[in-house]
DNA sequence: GCATTAACTAAACGTTTGTTTAACTACTCT
DNA sequence: AGAGTAGTTAAACAAACGTTTAGTTAATGC
C-alpha cells in the first residue's frame, strides 16, 4: 500500500516547476523572476530547475510552447465547420475571449515576448500565430466571397478583430479602473463577446 | 569667442541621459537596461545619472511623465472644436496614430508599465489616461445624443476604438510579419486611420 | 541484495547589478 | 585672485543573480 500511495502523492517536480514559473513569469516578467523564486514557490531546490531545464530561458520557452499548443487546439475545436460566416466569427470571438479569460498569465507572457522583440518571436509567429491568423482571415475572406461581408481589406480587418479582443486583456489593468463598478463585477466573458461581435459585423457587413 | 562656442557645444547631460534612457528602456525594458548602458550611450560617467536622478526608477518615471504630458497636449490641439462627431472621431484617430508612429519608444515604455502592474500605474491612469479617455468618451456620447451614432455602450466602444488603434503598435512586430510586403512599405499613417475610422463608424452609426 | 540510475540537496562560483564615495575640474561671483 | 558651487570622474561597495559542483537519498532492474 505504501507503493500506491507514494505513487499518488509523488509530486511531479517538472510540472510543479512549470506551473510555478508560469505564474511568476506572468506576474513579474522574465527578468524580474529569479530561479530561486521559482524553486521556492515550487517547494524544491534551485538545482532541480537546472536538472529538468538547461537554462532559465529554456524553461520560459517551454511554457510559451505549451501555451500556444493549447490555444491552437481550442481554436480548431471551437469554430463550427458547417456554419455561416457570421456564426464562425462569433465562435472565434468566443474562443479567444474564453481562453484568454482563463489563461491570463499566458497572454501576459506572450505579450511581453512580443514587446521584447525576443529572438524567438520569429519562430513563434511562423509556428503558431500565423496559423491562427490565417484561420480567422480565411473566415472573413469566405464571408466577402459569399457577399455576407462587404468588399474591404480583409487582412487589416482580421488584424483589427483580433486586436479588439486582445486589447481588453492587454490593457485590463487600465480598463478595470475606467469602467463603472457595476459592470466591473460581471465577468468579461458575459458582455465582451456580443459587444465586439456587433461592432465588427456592422463594420464589415455587406 | 571661446565663451560662446563652449556654450553652444556644452552638452546638457540631463537631457542626453533622458534621451538615451528613453531609447534603451523602449528597446530592452526597465530591468534589462543597465545604468552603465545608459551612461555609455549618453557618453558620460555612471555617477552622473545619480547626480541628476536619485534612482534608476526615478529616471524611468521622469520619462513616462514627459511622454504623457506631450501626448495630452497633442490630443487637445489636434481635435477640432466646432466639428461634427464623425469628424472629431477622425481627428482623434489621426492624432493617436500620428503621435504613436513618431513616438513608438514611448508607447512601448508605457505598455510595459501597464503589463507590469507597476506601483505607478494608478497614478498614471488618474493623472493622464483617464483624462484622454474621457475626452474621447465625451465625443462619442455627444454623437449618440445628437443621433449621429446609435444607442450603445459608449464606454465599451470608446475602449474598443482606442484598442483598435493601440493594438497596431502593440503588436507591430507581429503585424509586419503578417501583412503583404507591398503594404508593408507604406507608412502606417497612410492606410490605418481610414481603415479604423470606417470600421468604427459603421459599427456605431445611427 | 547489490549495482545502476534517477531524483534531489547544500554550498559555492564568478559576474553583474544599482548605488555610493571621495576626489578632481571648471566656471561664477565678489 | 580666490572662495564657492556645479559638473564630472574612477573606483569601490554590498547584494543578488544564473549556474555548477560534488555529494546524498530513493527507486529500479537483475
Amino acid at each position: 500500500m505504501a507503493d500506491k500511495k507514494s505513487k499518488e502523492i509523488k509530486k511531479n517536480s517538472k510540472e510543479v516547476i512549470l506551473r510555478s514559473a508560469k505564474v511568476l513569469f506572468a506576474m513579474q516578467g522574465f527578468e524580474l523572476t529569479t530561479v530561486r523564486e521559482i524553486a521556492g514557490k515550487a517547494g524544491i531546490n534551485v538545482a532541480m530547475v537546472y536538472y529538468y531545464f538547461n537554462t532559465k530561458e529554456e524553461l520560459h520557452q517551454n511554457i510559451i510552447d505549451n501555451a500556444f499548443k493549447s490555444f491552437s487546439q481550442s481554436l480548431k475545436e471551437g469554430v463550427g465547420q458547417g456554419k455561416g460566416s457570421e456564426d464562425k466569427i462569433y465562435d472565434v470571438i468566443k474562443v479567444y475571449i474564453t481562453f484568454l479569460h482563463h489563461h491570463k498569465d499566458i497572454h501576459r507572457i506572450i505579450l511581453r515576448e512580443t514587446i521584447s522583440q525576443s529572438k524567438h518571436i520569429d519562430m513563434i509567429v511562423k509556428k503558431y500565430i500565423s496559423r491562427n491568423f490565417d484561420l480567422v482571415h480565411s473566415i472573413i475572406k469566405e464571408g466577402v466571397q459569399k457577399g455576407t461581408f462587404r468588399e474591404h481589406d480583409s487582412t487589416l480587418s482580421t488584424f483589427s478583430l483580433i486586436g479588439m479582443i486582445l486589447y481588453y486583456f492587454t490593457y485590463e489593468p487600465i480598463f478595470i479602473r475606467l469602467i463603472s463598478p457595476e459592470k466591473r463585477k460581471k465577468p468579461i466573458t458575459e458582455f465582451l463577446p456580443d459587444h465586439i461581435f456587433n461592432l465588427f459585423i456592422e463594420g464589415v457587413k455587406g
